[in-house]
DNA sequence: TATGCGATATTCT
DNA sequence: GAATATCGCATAG
């Protein structure tokens, strides 16, 4: 892979550009690049681990309906959805449907690539696999947190998604990871080979559905 | 590496 | 009152 001068800078993803369905998003959302502009810095890295839940699913936050906590799930795709979970963590989502109809993407994993120095900070470590591999992780390093619900990540906010040109991710599927209900169903997405996907290594060994290396991740 | 456990806050029953 | 899309630490092999 090159990595040369070749300009690496991250472009903003455009919500004409993400599909119009929850699982076709989650895998399209592995290889692109999460970004948070903050004044104490910008903190970004690339998506390595995503889970889908989709229109129906008795496992998505949304199946009962619209309520006052899980409306951004119900907002345009490309909308965070941001909650509290465990007394401890929180998680961050991409809302995946049309205006109205609630579903989600849970970020689950990150490849840090700007703004390290911030994130040990903010998740009191220095152990690099441990700033962004897990859901609650992964928000804490990225400075999500229930102030972000409901931002719209292709607007002209702070928290945005990008792409570097070019990436493509070799894509794992496997089941979802925390779940009692609907735990069987193959609604989880990862970068094969990243050091930064969470969870047990048995489900790392599942289907491999696209076969293009991840590129080097970025210098920026 | 894997398994188990306790802590914790919010939401819904 | 119960359940929960988790984390960090402890322990065993």
């Amino acid at each position: 892979m090159d990595c040369g001068r070749r300009d690496t800078r991250i472009r903003r993803l455009r919500r004409d550009e993400l599909p119009v369905d929850t699982i076709e998003l989650a895998r399209y959302l592995i290889g692109k690049i999460l970004v948070h502009d903050l004044p104490e810095g910008r903190t970004s890295g690339r998506i390595v681990e995503t889970e889908a839940y989709p229109i129906g699913d008795p496992a998505c936050h949304a199946y009962r309906g619209l309520t006052a906590s899980n409306r951004s799930l119900f907002l345009d795709r490309g909308h965070v959805y941001v909650y509290f979970i465990y007394g401890s963590s929180f998680c961050a989502n991409v809302s995946s449907e049309t205006p109205g109809v609630g579903a989600g993407v849970l970020l689950r994993g990150l490849e840090p690539i700007e703004g390290v120095p911030t994130m040990e900070k903010r998740r009191r470590t220095n152990r690099l696999r441990e700033l962004t591999r897990g859901p609650g992780r992964l928000a804490e390093a990225m400075g999500i947190d229930r102030r972000c619900d409901g931002l719209d990540l292709c607007g002209d906010e702070a928290l945005w998604l990008g792409s570097v040109e070019g990436e493509t991710a070799e894509i794992g599927t496997t089941t979802r990871i925390g779940l009692s209900r609907e735990a069987h169903r193959p609604l989880r997405f990862h970068a094969i080979g990243s050091q930064f996907v969470s969870g047990p290594r048995r489900l790392l060994v599942a289907e491999i559905t696209k076969s293009r290396p991840l590129p080097a991740t970025p210098r920026l």
